[in-house]
DNA sequence: CTTGGTGCAAATCTTTTGCACGCCT
DNA sequence: AGGCGTGCAAAAGATTTGCACCAAG
C-alpha cells in the first residue's frame, strides 16, 4: 500500500472526508523536507490559505503530520507512519535542515530519563542548531 | 555575584547599554518558568511591546536567553549562565513540565551526530511529550 | 439529500520598522 | 555632547473565523 492509499485510509477510518484540498496538502508534503506554513501554502496553488491551515490542524490531530521547531518558526512534515522517525539539524544562518542518522542509543536514553520523572513517553523531538558546512566557510571570511 | 549583576556585566562587556527597559525584561524572566512573548509583554507593563521584542533579540544574541518549544509556540527563558542547561518533558494532558536530569551521554552523542552532517553544533533542545504520573492514572479510568 | 468542507473576506494576533525624542556613557 | 535605545504608530506577516455555497458519502 503506498503512502497516498494509507493516507486516504487513515482519513476514512477516522470518519473524515477525503477531499481534494486535503489530498493536495498531503501531496505537497510527500517526499519533501519539512516546510513552513508559508512554503506549504505556496505549493498548494489552488487551495485556499485557510484550508491549508485547517488541513494541517486535522492532520496533526490524526497523527499524519508533526510540527517541528526550527529556531523561531515551526515547520511541518509527514510523521511516523508516512515518514521514518528522525531528527534534524537546522543551520542558524541559511536555515537549511539536515536529517540526522538514526541513533538508538539516544532513544533508549530518553526513555530512561522520562521514566525517572515518571513520564510515559509518547513522542519526542530533538532539535540541533548550528552552522552547516557552507555557512561555516562563509563565517571564516 | 547575583544574577542581576551578572546580567549588567554581560551587557557592559558587550558594549551594550544597561537600560531601564532591558532590566525590566530581564527581571520579568527571573525565577520564572519559560514565558511566551505574549506573557512576557504582559509582565513588562511599562515597557513597549517593540522594546520587549528588541530586548529579547539582543539577549538571545548575547546568550542571555534561549527560546524553547513547548507544544506549538515557543517560549523564552534565561539560559546557560543564568539558568542551568536542561531539558523538559511536557504532559500532553495537563501541560505540566518536568525538568529532566542531566545526561552527558546524550549531549556527547548529539555532537557526534551533528558532526556526521558536517554541522558545527551551537545549541540543541530536546522536547519530550507524554503523560505524567497523575495523568496516567486518569487515563486508566 | 444533507452534512461537512471550502473559498473568500475580514478580523485577530504576532512581530517588525521608521521616525522623532530622550536617556546612558 | 553624541549616539544608542525607546515609545509610538503603522506596516507586514501569520493565523483564525463567519458565512454562503459546493461536494463527498
Amino acid at each position: 500500500m503506498d503512502s497516498v492509499d494509507k493516507f486516504r485510509q487513515t482519513l476514512k477510518s477516522e470518519g473524515q472526508s477525503v477531499t481534494n484540498a486535503r489530498c493536495s496538502v498531503f501531496e505537497a508534503l510527500l517526499h519533501q523536507e519539512p516546510l513552513t506554513m508559508g512554503e506549504l501554502v505556496a505549493r498548494c496553488v489552488k487551495i485556499d490559505r485557510a484550508s491549508v491551515y485547517r488541513a494541517i490542524a486535522l492532520f496533526e490531530e490524526l497523527g499524519i503530520v508533526q510540527r517541528l521547531q526550527t529556531g523561531w518558526k515551526y515547520k511541518v512534515e509527514l510523521s511516523g507512519a508516512f515518514h521514518h522517525h528522525h531528527h534534524h539539524a537546522t543551520c542558524l544562518l541559511c536555515g537549511h535542515t539536515a536529517v540526522l542518522s538514526e541513533d538508538t542509543t539516544i532513544e533508549a536514553r530518553l526513555h530512561k530519563l522520562a521514566h525517572l520523572v515518571k513520564f510515559k513517553l509518547e513522542r519526542h523531538q530533538i532539535e540541533l542548531q548550528g552552522y552547516c558546512a557552507a555557512c561555516q566557510e562563509l563565517l571564516e571570511d
